[in-house]
DNA sequence: TATAATTGAATTGTACACAATCTATTTTGA
DNA sequence: TCAAAATAGATTGTGTACAATTCAATTATA
């Protein structure tokens, strides 16, 4: 008769895995982003920055997941680096936009290499990770 | 053609989708973690010490990939809690054991039906699931 | 139209995560 | 055998995450 704590293992859950995988990527994305001077969360913050050039916090933060307790310190640290700046909207006060300045729209050239390297690290079949992408996409829909 | 900074939106990454799943799911844990006045991470240090009863604090972040730094304030929360001892190995005294007590022990019961009620949560397909979670085997051994 | 409700950020407090360093213990090897 | 190397945890410092609260600006409504 199969154990009753058998869902209580760490290899039974899904949550686990997704968890490890994603710090340990993170790790391993690490060295990479010391070259251009930013941690992950930085680097996704930036992601939004280089592809919209002018964003609010709220938006931002729908797209990453994150809310303005997490993402207030890190656009302050972003401002000091000199990579973006941040203003209050005209037409609507409480609207906080974030612009890229000179200098991190140059650093965008230095990042575009950052994901070839992490892909090679992760030698993962093309195919596994079209899977994967779907499968969370649609898990992500569902939360 | 092709822009240049395709591979830098944050649709076309596979880390990112991984990390905003990961984390959404650890937020719909909360309110079963609560229930057992667990936070994620307390959760599956429990995990183990309940699958392994006998635990180092090395062991232990084999198996969650985190380190003494992560571990040694939560372990110390969890013995404040009365669910875990924390001892010195008599045969290596560099060895901290980790051990169940009583109370420990009884709240496996109580948490044997978390993973039950996360799934009902997910709502993926067990075809989902189970080739995610081949996926993410195959990836950790890569990493 | 004044006031109440709503909204968007900032702030506060708690809890990780992890690199780097430190300390005590054990093991090695000249 | 005894000093050097290795090992296991603890500590320190930085940077997220996120819930809850606060505050200022805007919108809705009685």
């Amino acid at each position: 008769m199969a154990d009753k704590y058998q869902c209580l293992k760490l290899d039974n859950q899904l949550c686990f895995p997704l968890y490890a995988v994603s710090k340990e990527i993170v790790r391993k994305y690490k060295p990479f982003l010391d070259e251009v001077d930013l941690t992950y969360t930085q680097y996704i913050v930036m992601m939004v920055v280089w592809e919209d050039e002018k964003v609010s916090v709220k938006e931002m933060g729908k797209k990453l997941f994150l809310d303005s307790g997490t993402l207030t310190p890190v656009l302050k640290t972003l401002e000091k680096k000199g990579l973006i700046e941040r203003t209050r909207s005209k037409e609507d006060e409480r609207n906080l936009i974030v612009t890229l300045t000179p200098s991190g729209k140059a650093l965008k050239d230095k990042a575009v290499d950052i994901p070839a390297k992490m892909g090679g690290c992760l030698n993962i079949s093309p195919d596994d990770a079209m899977e994967l992408h779907i499968i969370l996409h649609r898990i992500m829909e569902t939360l």
